[in-house]
DNA sequence: TCAAAAGTGTTCTCCCTACACCCATGG
DNA sequence: CCATGGGTGTAGGGAGAACACTTTTGA
């Protein structure tokens, strides 16, 4: 028999967060899951969350799930819905806060420590537990919203990449294409990127000139407030 | 001696809400707020709120509270940050979600119920409890933030305006100056206002058109997404 | 007769869009 | 020699910003 040793005046709900991890690869958009090993839900996948504990912040919280349940850390991770149905987890009352967060998966391969932990491409999403599918829509919603206000490719892109790719990074994320040329006008034009003398052969046809974030002019723009249009 | 019911493995946080209500009057944005009469932060104002219970989400809290406190009642309230500090509450570990809401203030005269509760302008907020200062900031900055995308004047406007009060609306909100002319185009551009037979006499020199919002036209923008450029 | 408030229209400029040309490589 | 991919430049259109004229009233 277990102990119930936290007792209160009125009834308290639960605590939790929930984490939606976006990572880019293949010039696809992907988000990571969490196979549910137990009931209620089990065998549906879910994000990676847990409960807040009693000395720590939702975002503390969340990343410490993260950690724990992935192995990943994120520079980019913040709040952007509290989810509080009276009846969206079975078992007892839960209110979860989430969180939208980008890693670089071309740092952290092999980094998802749980073995039942696995990325998704958007197109193949399998069925979630609780209001989860509700979650992935309004995080996805929050990222197309995030990425025209901040160079959000800073926290999904490699240390260097092409012009190219980073184009790809956009249409994979708003679902659109862009003219190639227009596309590259408009990132220079913010002075964000710097061009690096180094090259690549992203084909065999011909060589691409490779591209850095230029952090300082980023920060900068963050706090004027920078609008990206598309 | 108090008796605590409800009994929990683990220590579960409270949860409640906290509403920062903006309305606009005499050509001033201002703000709803209660002065706690008990300890902790006696004396000192703060937003209206209070725990949720175990049978409603948070916004039928937020809701809930509003109106009970304050005998308001509004169409636009919406969460914007979960304020969750471990030491935010002095008396025990609360977890609040922060919701901003908009009222008509000309309809809603005398409407404040409790004798406790006070509006204030935006640059003569007193001392405010817990964290509220920094709910205050994140707010108005989201308030700020919103009134890019949705014409939000629908909220805090009388039913009938001319375009000069609705531009000071504006400039009030984000403190700016437009040109007069500029902002008529702008906002007539958009479509969702109706111009009216009716005028008025602002002041003793000229006549004025009155205008009312376009609510079907507001709902079609709001559904294709737009974007207000200032 | 003059100042103040409100209604209306024009021009300039800049940015976004659409689109074309050049060059290098591998087959 | 030609198809493919990538680097660069140009013309047109639309929307925002700056700005001027007119009308009406009260002092």
């Amino acid at each position: 028999m277990e102990e119930k040793n936290y007792c209160y005046k009125y009834p308290h709900p639960s605590v939790t967060t929930d984490c939606v991890i976006f990572g880019y690869e293949d010039m696809k958009l992907k988000v990571l899951l969490i196979e549910r090993g137990l009931e209620p839900y089990k065998g549906k996948w879910a994000f990676p969350g847990g409960f807040v504990k009693m000395d720590e912040s939702v975002e503390e919280g969340a990343r410490r799930e993260l950690k724990e349940e992935t192995g990943l850390e994120t520079n980019m991770i913040e709040q952007f819905y509290c989810f509080s149905d009276p009846q969206r987890d079975p078992r007892e009352r839960v209110i979860s806060v989430a969180f939208l967060a980008l890693v670089k998966m071309s740092e952290v391969h092999g980094g998802d420590d749980a073995a039942n932990a696995r990325w998704f491409n958007l197109d193949e999403i399998p069925q979630l537990a609780f209001d989860h599918d509700r979650m992935l829509r309004m995080a996805l919603q929050k990222l197309r919203e995030r990425i025209h206000f901040r160079p959000i490719g800073f926290e999904l892109m490699p240390e260097k990449f092409t012009l190219k790719q980073l184009q790809m990074l956009y249409e994979a994320i708003l679902d659109v294409r862009f003219d190639r040329r227009n596309f590259a006008k408009k990132m220079l034009h913010f002075d964000i990127l710097t061009q690096l003398e180094e090259t690549v052969w992203p084909t065999p046809k011909r060589e691409a000139y490779l591209y850095s974030f230029n952090k300082e002019k980023y920060d900068e723009l963050k706090q004027k407030g920078f609008r990206l249009e598309f």
